[in-house]
RNA sequence: GCAGCUGUAGCUCAGUUGGUUAGAGCGCCUGGUUGUGGACCAGGAGGUCGGUAGUUCAAGUCUACCCAGCUGUACCA
């Protein structure tokens, strides 16, 4: 007996998935809707290449512990670190870099690709998806940051959310510094300070305080340590970050274009946080307000569905100077999760038809019928395995196919098809329980003369 | 990375105080049916019990270590 010992087993590496018909549908039919709204803002479309080089892609250069913390490597012949792109954003950067002499200023592009991360795949979170991004380059406005939610809130709509079922909101990264000053923070607490905010969407205004002061355990009872900040200076903080009435100069200007969108969802959060150290002003998420269930049915945390903000100094990064910039991202994927969910978003696909195959002797009529059916504009193909045509019709059934056409000996030589209604036989079936009556009552079946194949099938198929 | 939990058939799981040949449901395959999908009936395939070492007359069951998966959490440009 051989043993399987040493072959390859047959799995995929855990965070990757393969994708099939049903999601390559939808996220086709998902990022139509959102290239065609970019389009009407002016966006025009960019694809960048998979791979840059590491340190073009920001801080995170490989080094002897961890050759791709965060990020897949892989060394050139010449020596130098290769990524695979962990986000559209900074492949824009370098691309407006290098490009900067010949690009039409302001440069709004948009980019829908899929993009790899090398970290702990969670529920939902893998390590290879698609991500949407629109983004612009070289206006320093706040208008244009608003314009950029507004579009978020169009594409939303159009995708069937209303307006109750998502809201965008938004802060600005300038009005935390007064706060910090009033408190004294070293830079590397404002980090943590802002981290720890940013939790407060899944930890609570508790949660927030505890990480801010002495720390805290999660589920599994494990311990975390907290920024170490005291009772009143983690007060003053939970104020700000729950504090809905601040403004600044920024935000005034963005409010300016918004007043011109009175009935859209979008509104000011300060504890909306986003990343660290790489945006500079505005910044701005979209939230689904549904109860998003797992595979498991639980009901879960959805998070974000889309986010962005400005980012003035990831160009000057290459060594030109300051270029103001702003952009979305879009979560493709988990946004299907959401659509399909509600119900939203179906995958349509051609009608499918099957020639049964009851002889190879009538082969050149089943190829005539087959083209006569595709030139119709529906999916045909011939059985050209088992002559049994209930193997046969087990195939049509697991395939999800329309409509079967039956064609032997007897039918051919009186001009004449059996045409199968696959969906309408199931439908019928469903009150029978003898085997006998089954057979006798061929659901969904008419015989028609062979002049009417593609006619009757049209009525069949409703098109 | 840290922590908790879980590993028995393709999937979901049962398996008694350690005791003979490790089971069930679902799924899969074949036949009933070379001219009718479903249901039904009959039969069949499929397991290094996550791995290694140990305790024992005897280990799926007990012990140690390792590995993997899940969940939470941290980091996340």
């Amino acid at each position: 007996m051989i043993k399987n010992n040493n072959k390859p087993k047959a799995i995929l590496p855990r965070g990757f998935k393969d994708s099939e018909k049903q999601l390559l549908t939808l996220r086709k039919i998902v990022t139509e809707v959102i290239e065609e709204e970019c389009q009407k803002f002016g966006f025009v479309k960019l694809e960048t290449s998979s791979i840059e080089y590491t340190d073009s892609l920001g801080k995170f250069l490989p080094d002897i512990d961890r050759p791709s913390g965060g990020v897949f490597s892989l060394q050139d012949e010449d020596g130098q670190w290769l990524s695979l792109r962990y986000d559209l954003t900074a492949p824009l950067a370098r691309y407006v870099a290098q490009n900067y002499q010949n690009l039409v200023k302001p440069f709004k592009r948009y980019q829908s690709g899929i993009v790899w991360r090398n970290e702990k795949p969670g529920p939902g979170r893998f390590r290879e998806f698609l991500q949407f991004d629109a983004d612009v380059i070289g206006i320093q406005s706040n208008l244009i940051d608003a314009e950029l939610c507004v579009m978020v809130v169009n594409i939303l709509r159009r995708l069937g959310l209303n307006d109750s079922q998502f809201k965008i909101k938004y802060s600005n990264r300038k009005i935390w510094t007064s706060l910090f000053e009033k408190i004294k923070a070293s830079k590397e607490v404002e980090s943590k300070i802002l981290r720890a905010v940013d939790k407060k969407d899944r930890l609570g205004d508790e949660g927030v305080k505890e990480l801010l002061c002495e720390g805290r355990k999660d589920k599994s009872g494990d311990f975390m340590e907290g920024v170490g900040l005291d009772n009143e200076q983690a007060s003053m903080i939970l104020d700000f970050m729950n504090n809905q009435k601040q403004t600044s100069d920024d935000i005034d200007e963005f409010n300016s274009y918004l007043e011109n969108f009175a009935d859209y969802p979008i509104s000011f959060d300060p504890s909306i946080v986003r990343g660290l150290d790489y945006y500079t002003g505005m910044i701005f998420e979209a939230e689904l307000l549904i109860d998003v269930k797992n595979t498991k049915g639980e009901t879960i945390v959805f998070g974000s569905v889309a986010g962005g903000g400005r980012y003035d100094k990831l160009i000057s990064r290459f060594g030109k100077e300051d270029v103001p910039a702003t952009g979305i991202s879009v979560g493709v994927d988990r946004l299907i999760v959401a659509l399909e969910q509600l119900d939203l978003i179906k995958a349509k696909s051609r009608p499918l038809v099957i020639v049964a195959n009851l002889g190879d002797n009538n082969l050149s009529e089943y190829i005539r019928m087959a083209s006569e059916i595709r030139d119709a504009g529906m999916a045909c193909e011939i059985s050209f395995g088992s002559k049994n045509l209930a193997k046969q019709l087990k195939y049509c059934d697991r395939k999800q196919a329309d409509a079967v056409v039956i064609a032997g000996d007897d039918e051919i030589k009186n001009n004449k098809i059996s045409l199968k209604d696959l969906k309408e036989g199931s439908e019928i079936s469903k009150n029978i329980t003898g085997r006998e009556e089954w057979k006798e009552t061929k659901a969904g079946q008419k015989e028609v003369i062979r002049e009417d194949l593609v006619s009757t099938l049209k009525e069949i198929l409703k098109i």
